[in-house]
DNA sequence: AAAACTATGTAACAATTGTTACTTAGTGCG
DNA sequence: CGCACTAAGTAACAATTGTTACATAGTTTT
């Protein structure tokens, strides 16, 4: 059985259940960085984190990138299972945020444990439904904040899926997840760090105020 | 036989199928800007639609509120499916677009018709596709589009779902919906009819460019 | 018809965000 | 060390969007 399977979704599977993800997935490993799906990409497997986390973007015909959450251990990529469904292209990216360990299954498992299993069924839409959740998340940030209030609000998000209230990331990083342009970040971080809520450093940035 | 189930999900689902949503089904209609769906109400049933639109919004805790898109007959509210599941609350506001057709569904059927029916399972899991590309596509105009080309994208929607190329809103009206304010979009609607896009009336447009 | 209400037009100005251009500072490397 | 490169600071200005205030026009009520 792989290791981290059972003590990540152990509470949620039974072990009959375990045993056919432990069959039929497979494990990978993926550093910091690497690209794990690519728009117009064809989707065969669905991915079921085990540690680590990955960002999600959407991109535009122009290139123009926006950020639209992170997924951890224990969830996995809903986008892939819609896709998986009518063998569709992918509508945004995946970028591993820091080493990411997950298994893949291969997508026709995904709707014959639908009826074989109930836990699993509970997953899949409870997934769908967190990740909608961060959808309307996402369009609650870009409508609704001002950017200063995003910038902040992005730091502190990065700072929790890496554990760390240092986050190793410089002013056009921001730019590009938050689609706007380097000079306006390192303005409103100036501001933020004259309230005392962040500190500035050269290709680091250290959060007080979490 | 409720009339409409054939004409509009025949195609869809198989002929016994149709006879138990014609059974535990409740046919119900409703008028032009009746409310749905309210934020924070607990769902217990979902609806598909058999004729007219609903205009999903989004509603932040100010009140600002943001169309995020229109469903139509032959959807279902994938926001319903994923409230239901875990008898969570609402998260958005439904409002009938235009007079509107439904069958409510009894939340517990859907889970149990998942195994059932192959036909309700793929239908549930495109609707969630499907509703997942719409917030996508929200995104895309919140996020990368200028104001302008988001009211004309608006016009263009709403001539579509009322299947009329005039269309009964006010500047007010397209203002709350785009979450900016009266005095912006009447000078961009200007803008619009200068460069022969559109015509503008006292409480309606026509869209001449579709 | 006068009054009240609603919708729209428009000007002037403010705030926010984006762009260009240039400077300064840290880092890596021959 | 000198050079090249990348990151960050900042000023000046432009574009977009938002706000306030008021005028005008159509509609409804009395």
């Amino acid at each position: 059985m792989i290791k981290e399977l059972k003590e990540n979704y152990g509470f949620l599977f039974e072990d009959e259940l375990l045993n056919d993800i432990n069959n039929v997935g497979t494990f990978k490993e993926v550093p910091e960085g690497f690209t794990l799906i690519n728009l117009g990409d064809y989707i065969k497997s669905m991915p079921l984190l085990v540690s680590g986390a990955i960002k999600i973007l959407r991109e535009d015909e122009k290139g123009d990138e926006l950020l639209l959450y992170f997924i951890e251990r224990g969830d996995t990529c809903a986008m892939t299972l819609s896709c998986c469904m009518g063998q569709k292209k992918s509508e945004i990216i995946a970028i591993a945020e820091t080493t990411t360990k997950l298994i893949m299954i291969p997508v026709e498992k995904m709707s014959e444990w639908m009826c074989k299993y109930k836990s699993w069924q509970n997953f899949i839409l409870q997934s769908y439904h967190d990740r909608m959740t961060e959808l309307l998340e996402a369009i609650d940030s870009i409508a609704f904040l001002k950017m200063n209030d995003r910038v902040f609000k992005y730091l502190k998000d990065k700072a929790m899926v890496n554990h760390n209230d240092v986050i190793t990331v410089t002013h056009q990083d921001i730019a590009f997840d938050l689609h706007s342009s380097r000079v306006v970040i390192s303005r409103l971080l100036k501001t933020l760090e004259n309230e005392g809520k962040i500190e500035l450093h050269r290709n680091s940035i250290k959060i007080l105020d979490l």
